[in-house]
DNA sequence: CTATACTTTCAGCACACACTGAAAAGGAGC
DNA sequence: GCTCCTTTTCAGTGTGTGCTGAAAGTATAG
């Protein structure tokens, strides 16, 4: 019974030093415009290909953005193949143990970004991507602002209470160097509010609101 | 000659647990209200209380995006102090070798949010932060966007590409799988398109446009 | 109740990345 | 030329993070 996943476990395991050079070689064989030509097992490996590559760019953005490759790619897996799929599925296809995509999958649940789905009468759970882009850069987006904007606002304001007058008294609240550096806090401090204020409508208005954004902003362009 | 900077090394060196948890103690002494009640030496204390905090939020902050801690350390110290200082300033402030802080300060030199600075008579160099919040950010954005969103659209159109009938076949393409893929595309594309646009009125903008921007943003709210 | 199907946990391991410190390079002045 | 002061480089090391796989846990069916 869940023998159907690893069927599907061709040989495909380690390309990827192979078709990170030149993922477009994949359509090669294939003439240029006319009929049905592509036989299709041919059209299911193109398929295959486009995942792959797709998989492997969205991994690598994330890193860089300070979330796990795995994570990220197991979300871009779920997201492109737009079916539901089990954890032995996810495993097979990203060469994964079983517990690395147990704690992701969860992980990814927790953010909301996924969703866990039963299938009748069976008995393993699958798991699907939200559909909505917009949707689900809403929710990872108030959840960044919250776990790491937030905080760094609130020790800015702290800090700017720890210089005034009534923390460190008149005169070194007069001196150069606090000044200075209250400065600074106070720039800093208008410059997040006001981002925290793009990631709110980022949040609130999701995509018929931003579309409506972007063209504003064009205009100023 | 080079010993000014030494003589400021107090025992601050691992003071990390202590103002996590409360910094807000280290203003406990002073008066509540009146006069200069502080004396000079504890005012800088607390100023470097300031300092630390700061500069450790920050620090943290960085990680989460992806930035390295000591960078991110090194650019709060410098933003934060408001004066240019040189590389075993920073050594001795945040304990670090000098292999590492020569590294990171060259590392924010080319993304460009610090500057080199060269005073009269002196042979060492010194460093200073920009100090307009706003463009430092909008380089960064500028950078970021080049480096790691680009890619990625250039990415899903190449997977598009990939898709389409004169690479695939007629037969090919109307399958319901492609069919679903290339949705899942194009939805993908779309999205980062529009966010590239917001990227680049934050570049294009800095601080006049962008607060513009967000006077509209919050209209839609 | 036991057997079976599937999921979660976590100790131990492996690897990537950041950091150190000493040695090499650079360059200003004598 | 040499000396002195400073910066840069990089081999070696340490640490934190992510991953594995087997064992424990949970749930359904019989």
């Amino acid at each position: 019974m869940n023998l159907e996943s690893n069927q599907n476990k061709l040989s495909h395991s380690d390309d990827l030093g192979g078709s990170t050079m030149s993922p477009s070689v994949a359509s090669i064989g294939s003439n240029e415009t006319t009929g049905p030509v592509m036989p299709t097992g041919s059209a299911l490996q193109q398929l295959r290909a486009v995942q792959d590559l797709f998989i492997r760019r969205w991994g690598e953005m994330g890193q860089t953005w300070g979330i796990n490759r795995t994570m990220a790619e197991i979300h871009a897996l779920l997201f492109i193949t737009a079916q539901p799929l089990c954890t032995d599925d996810v495993m097979d296809r990203l060469n994964i143990s079983r517990g690395n995509a147990s704690m992701s999958l969860r992980a990814l649940c927790d953010w909301g970004i996924i969703r866990r789905m039963h299938r009748r009468g069976e008995r393993r759970e699958y798991f699907e991507s939200l559909s909505d882009v917009w949707e689900m850069f809403s929710i990872i987006a108030a959840e960044r602002k919250r776990r790491e904007m937030d905080p760094v606002l609130e020790t800015i304001k702290q800090c700017q209470r720890m210089l005034e007058e009534p923390a460190i008294g008149k005169a070194a609240a007069k001196q150069e160097t606090v000044l200075a550096t209250r400065n600074r806090l106070a720039s800093m401090e208008e410059f997040m509010e006001l981002t925290n204020k793009i990631f709110q409508s980022f949040i609130v208005n999701a995509k018929s609101g931003l579309t409506r954004v972007v063209k504003v902003l064009l205009k100023n362009l």
